[in-house]
DNA sequence: AGTACCACCTGACGGC
DNA sequence: TGCCGTCAGGTGGTAC
């Protein structure tokens, strides 16, 4: 699920469902959701009376503001999802965090494979700093994507899964951007012409995906996601994807289009 | 700089 | 029906 277009689309959910309604309670159902740097105590404790006043994106990385200088960081992991829901709705099986807004609404944290993370932070930015991740896939320019790809020897995929470089595009995406552009992920060594490709088809691949709703139903037929399972035909020629580890995550690419560099 | 593992967790799925 | 191995769209650490 949570690849940039999905975390978006949480973002806006948050944006339409929770913010500006004073929060009651906090409660954190497991403590293993917690980020490292941040105390269950603290957050339980700090959170009631305050407000979400507006929800941030950068990657994967969520931020809920709730002072100048005091945010909510989510990251939704594997697995992870927010609900919104009244008191009388079933809470999420897997929920792990719960806000409980004034008007007895309350925002769940479900996430079953405890891959995500809750915490605070004083300042988005130091954040990030903090944790080396580098310009949003959707808000890098492509001469700042060059420089960060230019003169990189290892595999192309690789650098696009590293969050360090750029972040947003997980396994699914990558493979698309791949895709679209005719690059095969073991390539290495790209030229300038060839990242400048492949900045386009991150684009139109995130773009896409967003116009859909990050339904990967709902996308293209021309586009990989919805052949990339066992057996899959390439919509552009009809060859059959193949599928093999690379970079240690399961890659699908037309062998057919998808030119080695 | 880049790679190759390992680890963190749980659930779904296919094979027997 | 049940058990078991395998796999899963993320990230962080370590050793080479």
């Amino acid at each position: 699920m949570p690849e940039l277009p999905e975390v978006e689309m949480v973002r806006r959910y948050l944006e339409a469902t929770s913010l500006h309604q004073t929060i009651r309670d906090a409660a954190v159902l497991d403590k293993r959701i917690i980020q490292s740097d941040s105390s269950v105590q603290h957050l339980q404790q700090i959170l009631p009376g305050l407000q979400f006043h507006s929800a941030y994106r950068h990657g994967k990385r969520l931020f809920l503001r709730l002072l100048e200088d005091l945010y909510l960081t989510l990251h939704l992991g594997l697995t992870g999802d927010l609900f919104y829901q009244n008191a009388q709705e079933a809470m999420p099986r897997h929920a792990r965090f719960v806000v409980t807004f004034d008007n007895g609404h309350r925002l769940a944290f479900d996430d079953s494979r405890i891959f995500g993370e809750v915490g605070l932070t004083e300042s988005p930015q130091s954040f990030l700093e903090e944790r080396k991740i580098g310009p949003d896939a959707l808000q890098i320019s492509i001469k700042d994507f060059l420089a960060i790809m230019r003169g990189r020897k290892g595999i192309i995929k690789s650098a696009l899964l590293n969050q360090s470089l750029v972040a947003g595009l997980g396994n699914l995406y990558a493979d698309e951007a791949l895709f679209q552009t005719g690059i095969c992920p073991k390539s290495r060594g790209l030229d300038e012409a060839q990242l400048s490709d492949l900045f386009s088809g991150i684009q139109l691949t995130l773009s896409t995906a967003l116009k859909t709703h990050a339904d990967l139903s709902k996308l293209p037929d021309s586009f990989l996601l919805p052949h990339r399972h066992s057996g899959g035909k390439c919509p552009r020629d009809g060859e059959e994807l193949k599928h093999e580890k690379i970079g240690g995550r399961t890659s699908y690419y037309c062998p057919k289009h998808q030119k080695m560099v």
